[in-house]
Formats: C-alpha cells, structure tokens, sequence
DNA sequence: TTGACGAAACCGTCTAATTGGTATGTTATG
DNA sequence: CATAACATACCAATTAGACGGTTTCGTCAA
C-alpha cells in the first residue's frame, strides 16, 4: 500500500536508526519519554518493524546501553593508542574520552547523556558494574594506584557535571583542572 | 465505607510517606516505576489524596528532588560544624556527606539514589544546577583551589560508585583514598 | 543466468492494561 | 459550618506488545 512497505532493506542501518532516536529521546525528554511509540514515531519505523529488531522495550535499553560502551571502549582505546607512558595510561585514557565528548556533536553528546539516564534504570547497572569490573582487573598493573583511583573519580564526577551543565568554569580553570588530573596519574 | 476515611487526618505525615514511597520505588525500579498508581498503591493513600498533596505527577517529582537537596544540606552542615579548619572546609562537608551515605539506614539510600534518577529527568536539572552554583559562589573563599575542585569532582564519582556498586574496593583502600582525597583539601 | 523458495525485514491493526488527571463525593478538624 | 484532608469513581489518552500480513533478500538448484 504506502510506499514505506518498499523501502529497501537495510536491517542495520534501520537498527542504528531506531538506537540513536532512543538516544535522542532520552537525552532530550529523559527516560519517562521513551515509549516504543515514541520511538517508532520520531524514527518513520513502524512499531512492528520496532519490535522485530528489538522484540520488546528491555531489550531496545540494553542494546542502548551496550551500543554506548561500545562507543566508550573505542574512545578510550583511541586515546590510549596516542599515550607513550605506560603508567597510568587507562585512567588518562578514560579521562581524555569523557573530556573529548565536549567537542563531539550533539548526536555523540546525546549518547552520553543517555549513560545517565541509562543508568538510572536498576536492571542496566549491573553491566555497569560489569564492564568497570573488568576494566579494572584489566588494568591492575599499571592504573591502581591512590592518585589513579581520585582521577578515576574525578573524571566521572567531570563527567556528570559536564552532561549536567553545573559545576560551569572558565577554559583556564578547566585546563588547570585537567592538568592536574593528568599530572596525578603520573605520580 | 471503608475505615481508610476514618483514618486520622494528618497531612504532613502523609505528605512525607508518598515522599519516601516514591524514592522507594524509584530507588529501586527506576524512573520509569514512579507512576502515580504506583505510589498511590504503595503507599495505602488513595490516588485522590495523592493528588491532593501533589497536583500533578511534575509537582511530587519536584517536591522529591527538594526534599533529597535539603537532607543533602543538612547532612553537609553538619559536617561542616565538626571541622574547625576553614580552608576547604565545604569539600570536605561535601565529601564526608556523601561518605556517609554508606552507613545509613536503606531508606536514607533510597533518597540518595533518588537523586541520580531524578537527575536523568531533564526538567530538574536546572535545580541542581542552581544548587552548585549557590555553593560555589557561597565558599568562593575557601574552596575554590584546583586541588578542592579535584575533590568535589572525585566526590561526584564516589558518590555515583556507590550508588552503583561499581568501583567496589577493600576497606584499606577506600580509607587510603579518602585520606587522599582529604589531604588534597588541605592543601 | 534464472527463478523458486524459505527466511528475514518490515508494516498496520488491534487490544488489554495502565497512565495522568478530573469530578464529586465523604469525613474530620478548627 | 467552612475548609482542609482524604476517598471513590470515572475518563480519555497512552502504553507495551501480540498478531498476521506484505515485501525484499539470500541462496541454491536447474
């Protein structure tokens, strides 16, 4: 009948879609906004089409969710590819991926903002915890120390007061912030 | 009809329980679970009284999230009366506040929680927003050095840590990196 | 190369339950 | 008795998701 029938098929591409307008909605409108309809509407997906790549609302958060460390595991590892020391090199890493979403697009701000939503909901934060879990262990040799643990921190704290908007401070007074991050984990 | 219209009338009581109901379920299912059939429900008050405290669903929220700052500033304040060193001494009301989290009763964690939850909702941002600034402008004197923003940041991260149950650690280095984190406020 | 065919990708509709909210009571209290 | 503090009964809208249909796609035989 309508046109929407015909469209070509590209079940990735329809997958992403309906993942960054979840985002969309739940950066924007918070989690009380995120409604299959919603979504479905706001994507041009139909609800069936919806609910076939993601059968219900949970599973649609969680691949929210697991789409977004994704992102954060890349970002990380790119930051750490540019990072000679050895020492502390996971917590600069992380601490330069969080810093770096402040002159990403809106579309990637979006995905940040959606870890705070995301992690919110009760039944997400156990991967949560399961990847900062694993992170440690895997970085136990070279970013456990005091200092690395009070940026590890710091850095989600910046993190959240970035995506809150508070805690607002001039360039310099963030330069000096982060170079004493940085310097901390070299200690 | 039934003896829950005979109840005694006490307002403030009751206004408090459908407080403490909704954390409750917002601690511990997520935004998503704060419906006002559901604190209606859990909390034995009919949905009409509810209403009648709260005119709409936004007005409880907001009275949820003023409810969490104000045991936020008394929690501080008192932290703060204990430490006779001025020199960062807010950091570090702020910081021990949110320590003591931990070894409260689970309905202070409720609150806690809460406001992770209620942060991830857009419209109550601003209010938290204001809340930093006000602080930030009232301890300018005191609390304004890098290392003191490194803390209050770090304490931002604690805090969500421990409302996530990630980052778990021993108690030797928890209480080597709050030593830390104090000493950074002192210097 | 073709074309048949099963599976995957989508659409549109329907529904039972739940939602926030209103309207109208009834009871207690000052 | 006036008003605040509740309760009960509703309502229109929205919700998650079940269902059956239609279209495209990959693949494999001929």
């Amino acid at each position: 009948m309508s046109t929407a029938h015909h469209r070509k098929k590209q079940p990735l591409l329809v997958r992403q879609q309906l993942l960054e307008v979840a985002a969309r909605l739940a950066s924007e409108k918070g989690m009380m906004a995120v409604t299959l309809d919603a979504v479905s509407g706001a994507s041009g997906i139909s609800k069936g089409g919806l609910l076939h790549h993601f059968p219900n609302k949970n599973t649609l958060l969680e691949a929210l969710f697991d789409s977004l460390i994704e992102r954060l595991d890349r970002a990380i590892e790119e930051a750490m590819r540019a990072d000679p020391l050895p020492h502390g090199r996971f917590t600069r890493g992380y601490l330069r991926a969080c810093l770096a979403l402040r002159d990403q697009p809106q579309e990637t701000k979006d995905w940040a903002q959606v870890t705070m939503v995301l992690l919110s909901e009760p039944q997400l934060r156990q991967r949560w915890r399961d990847w900062v879990r694993e992170r440690s262990e895997e970085y136990v040799g070279t970013d456990s120390s005091v200092d690395a643990a009070v940026v590890l921190l710091a850095t989600d704290g910046l993190w959240l007061a970035d995506l809150l908007g508070s805690h607002e401070m001039d360039e310099s007074a963030r330069e000096k912030l982060v170079d004493r991050l940085i310097e901390l984990t070299q200690l």
